[in-house]
DNA sequence: GTGCGAGTTTAGCCTCGCCTCAACCTCGTC
DNA sequence: GACGAGGTTGAGGCGAGGCTAAACTCGCAC
């Protein structure tokens, strides 16, 4: 084991992507070439070709014609490279100040080239913190994930209350929204009303009486643990 | 002007070597592809098409047979390599803790991908240094570097005294080497004695009075500036 | 002045990593 | 059992960078 031979940037997005794909539902689930290619921005060619490299990297195991998915040196793969993504987010803003939406493309580009010291180095600088700034998880140094069962703000009834704890890194526009309105992961909140046929969801945030109103795709991104009714 | 496409590594590790051996001597002169080939561990056919890729680019004009000498341009794309490189150094041993010997290899890698954005909150963030841990001096923003003229310490005669400025951060066995023994860039010196045919340098150094021995290979790659007599 | 060798350049070729397009194959459904 | 959506394969391209070997300069030594 370990045989951690140095691999491409390539091979680390697409395992990234798998992982993410992997679980989009509720259960650990094989992905398509499709999906995978869809999300990575290349043809579906490519994914295919990329998706036997893995399996004989022995990062994957692909069931032609029915989907690959990550073996446990794949997840390893991932979660290292998740780690990275969010360790740097996370140093990024606290030490650096960069601005909450900017961390995830720099994030985005270190990830790939963070040593495994300097990994070290940030970690202890910051703590050994569980989440990134978007109330992400951070991957242990032992590469366990504490995956907290959450539901999304769209799906809460109205009068629900609980906790704010995450949002999808990947949209700045959605970042400098909520920013813009100080809503930030781990505070409470309250859905206060919700406009039927995907229309908006109005909600309370901390100690503050503002209402704001939030889009359907802002709140099917935000994810929120419920107040144990 | 202003071009800025994005240029490979190499173009960017090359450009940093010219620019290194351009000012070897106390004068700016040409570069032999030789010389280059050697610094950067290539052959001399790969320097010379590389050269002749830099003038292509404006970043070099290469008189064939005569050596390559940096453009303006090219010595924007090294200062700002060599800027990113000691801003670099500086942060990882000072905000992360990085051992001495081991920055320079870290910051070999990321200073080719560290963004504009994230070099100026560094450099902040370190209150805008003028020199790094090794005593090099960081060119500014806007690119200039205030060179001082120094001596090496092999030069010094016996008797001399001054401050030691800086060392060649290229070699972690040199810095373990001082840094085992406290001696570190700033410090006052004072050559105590020196052994004939090239035998070793002994010194004090800061205001301790154990006597160092320094090998011909240290003396040389320690940078001095004499107090004036 | 010529000759010769060290230093340079050129030419041809290779590897690696990744991508595309287009043709072809499979699976599951009707 | 045929059809179409989706998956796979193969041929090929491209950029970056490197290597060797042969050809060519330059300029010093005679």
């Amino acid at each position: 084991m370990s045989d951690d031979r140095p691999v491409g940037e390539a091979v680390e997005d697409y395992t990234k992507a798998i992982y993410s794909l992997e679980r989009r539902g509720d259960v650990v689930s094989p992905v398509s070439t499709n999906e995978l290619a869809a999300r990575l921005g290349v043809s579906a060619g490519s994914a295919s070709a990329m998706v036997k490299k893995l399996d004989g990297l022995g990062l994957a195991t692909h069931e032609p014609y029915h989907g690959v998915r990550l073996t446990d040196a794949g997840a390893r793969v991932a979660l290292e490279v998740l780690r990275h993504h969010r360790l740097l987010e996370l140093f990024l803003m606290q030490e650096l100040g960069l601005p909450w939406d900017r961390v995830h493309a720099e994030a985005e580009v270190l990830e790939h080239v963070l040593s495994e010291e300097l990994e070290a180095c940030i970690a202890a600088k910051l703590g050994h913190p569980a989440t990134d700034p978007h109330g992400d998880p951070i991957p242990t140094h032992d590469l366990s994930v504490p995956e907290s069962t959450t539901s999304s703000l769209e799906e809460c009834p109205v009068g629900a209350r609980g906790r704010f704890v995450r949002v999808s890194d990947a949209d700045p526009e959605m970042l400098r929204y909520l920013a813009a309105r100080d809503i930030r992961p781990g505070q409470d909140f309250a859905v206060v009303e919700r406009q039927p046929f995907g229309g908006p969801t109005f909600a309370t945030f901390a100690d503050d009486d503002a209402v704001h109103p939030l889009g359907g795709e802002l709140a099917r991104a935000m994810r929120v643990e419920l107040e144990p009714a």
